[in-house]
DNA sequence: TCCTAACTAGACCGATTGGTCTAGTATCAT
DNA sequence: ATGATACTAGACCAATCGGTCTAGTTAGGA
């Protein structure tokens, strides 16, 4: 329960940002000021500057999702359950931003300035979010073909109905998603 | 057969950059100079300048889409053979565009600076791709219920497979999509 | 106590940003 | 030929961009 250091605070706000408006959108100023934290700070934690800034928030975001995967499997009779569980987890979250946020790792690497380094944070963040996946299904009895499948389904779908919930403002799709997953 | 106008090539390029970099990744004066149009030309025909061009570049990019949709779609015996084609047709896009590019809407639009205006436009314009989809497969006898709910799930899984496309580099998701459409 | 390293603080910098403005040119109808 | 309109051209601007740098503060080990 230690409070936070700039370093974290430099971390969750460039999160938020970016995740809201992007790599380009967002000002260092802007972070800083939300983060209530000296340039000096983010240079000092963040030799890279805004890259490495938000190669960490993504990173940071990624754990964040983990997280909720394994908290929307525990205890779970069926992936069935799991995924819808999820479903509503993260359109829960997505009424929380004022609905405006997507996916936050696509959000937060696309379009940046370097975009291979980026991208390959971006693939391997996916690919975490899939083995996860798979690794309670398989626990859980599936076979690892057909859990591969769904889980790869899934994180399409994930994606696609965040972008759409963006435009449309609304979670709703999200929360439907089990109905194009399951039939 | 005219040769285009500074009008023309500014949407074009604008269309071009913006989905590869994003609204704010893309400074005026690289779109003018991928254009080849001074500065006056491009706030004559776009008094909000970047702005309105966005949204053009948007609309253009639209229309395109639909043509792809209708070309899919012309003469197949099915709606799945249509779908499929659309997936191949895409999927060769992104190939050709170097393998950076993902929805041409959500990326010139989605963390744009007045957020609501370009919000709505993507709306409407994913709309009309469903619909478009929509009119081509009742046509074709499907069920006004169950064509919706294809379009919707196709849009879906393009939208993910986007997404997913550009984090590896490789369009070959979206050459599988039909497989997640129809089992 | 003193030294060192971690960190904070913000003034400052050149480059670039989107946008304005005025002068000029081309293309019309009359 | 003339006047009006559509369009081009780019110099120019304040604001903001990401980043550097030096001075100062803090905390911990010896």
């Amino acid at each position: 329960m230690d409070k936070p250091t700039h370093k974290d605070r430099l971390v969750t706000a460039a999160a938020l940002l970016f995740r809201r408006k992007g790599f380009h959108g967002v000002g260092v100023a802007e972070i800083l000021a939300a983060a209530n934290a000296p340039k000096g700070s983010l240079y000092h934690h963040f030799p890279n500057g805004k890259s490495d800034l938000a190669l960490a928030a993504a990173e940071w975001a990624s754990v964040g999702m983990l997280g909720i995967i394994d908290a929307s499997f525990d205890g779970k009779p069926t992936v069935q359950d799991a995924l819808t569980t999820l479903c509503f987890k993260l359109a829960k979250f997505f009424d929380l931003s004022e609905q405006w946020d997507g996916c936050p790792v696509s959000n937060i690497l696309f379009e940046g300035p370097d975009n291979d380094a980026f991208r390959l944070c971006a693939d391997s963040i996916f690919e975490a979010w899939c083995n996860r996946m798979v690794a309670h299904g398989t626990a859980m009895g599936m076979s690892d073909a057909d859990m591969w499948k769904l889980a790869e389904r899934f994180l399409l779908l994930l994606q696609g109905s965040w972008v759409m919930a963006r435009a449309r403002r609304n979670a709703d799709i999200i929360r439907h998603l089990p109905e194009h997953l399951f039939t």
